[in-house]
DNA sequence: CCCAGATAGCTGTATGGTACAGGTATTTTT
DNA sequence: AAAAATACCTGTACCATACAGCTATCTGGG
């Protein structure tokens, strides 16, 4: 019985560390890939526009939650996003406070570019991997990313 | 066989998703876990202690290229730890230009501290999964930062 | 053996992403 | 209608990082 603490101890670890070691890795890695596609968006843009495209138009302060942002951050890059031409701004009809933000043609084409170049690079990096694997390394993800979240929403 | 490679893309598609999410995600939390544990090791200063801690003393240039850092970034990083008593500078015996980092004893307790802070956070967030979905999680991180890292180094 | 080039590390400077505090306009609550 | 909450913006600050340029040292071909 203490056999299986321990070999749950020995897991959370490995999982701390490689979900560390992944964050500088994604990161080197975004820096390295540049030139091309990295350029076109910024890391914080390309996330805010996937989010407006997967889940529409809206104000400021419901990005910010969702992103796990401060407002005043969303604020800055939906400005920067907004002088590129990337998302409009236009009054909330129901909130005189509110702006709601949309992305605009342009931006979900810049969007989709930079997703194309990312999914391919993805390709390239795992290029030795059998289907299976793949699907099962998006399916962990994935349930990793609902776990952190909850916890980040709970509280 | 057209599906067959439809399927291929729809799971990148899906990975990058997934680790773009992530690399947000493990911001967030990192950033609002503080006040206990995050707050005695910024992210940087952990990834070079546990480093050092793995792989034994080295030099500036040799850690900068395990990290993939520049080699001024990490000079600053160090000189933050040496300033916390967390690592220690020597010269290098074997050569005159370079300098041996070493963690102190208060570097490695530092970090065995915040680790296992960020082990009991995994146990937290994980606290539904089994653990065969846990050592799974972990082979496929380790597996996907192998090839992260590869494909980082092969250019 | 010596100098030219490489390397190790440091410092100055710039950029990007983020937070927090505070301000104004607007909405909601009482 | 006053008070409280909310939405957004702006000022300021901080951290992590990169790149360029500097000095000190090492190394290999003449």
């Amino acid at each position: 019985m203490s056999e299986d603490v321990h070999a749950a101890e020995v897991t959370l670890g490995r999982i701390e560390t490689e979900v560390a070691l992944l964050m500088r890795l994604g990161e080197a890695t975004r820096r390295g890939t540049g030139t091309m596609e990295h350029r076109l968006l910024d890391r914080a843009a390309y996330v805010i526009l996937r989010h407006l495209d997967a889940a529409g138009p809206q104000n400021v302060s419901a990005l910010a939650a969702r992103l796990n942002l401060d407002g005043s951050t969303v604020t800055r890059q939906v400005s920067a996003l907004q002088r590129d031409g990337l998302i409009s701004r236009t009054p909330d009809p129901a909130d005189g406070r509110g702006t709601v933000i949309s992305t605009t043609a342009a931006g979900l084409q810049r969007m989709a570019a930079v997703r194309a170049a990312r999914t391919r690079l993805y390709g390239d990096i795992l290029a030795a991997w059998p289907e299976a694997d793949r699907e099962t390394l998006a399916d962990m993800l994935h349930r990793l990313n609902e776990a952190l979240d909850a916890r980040n929403r709970r509280r």
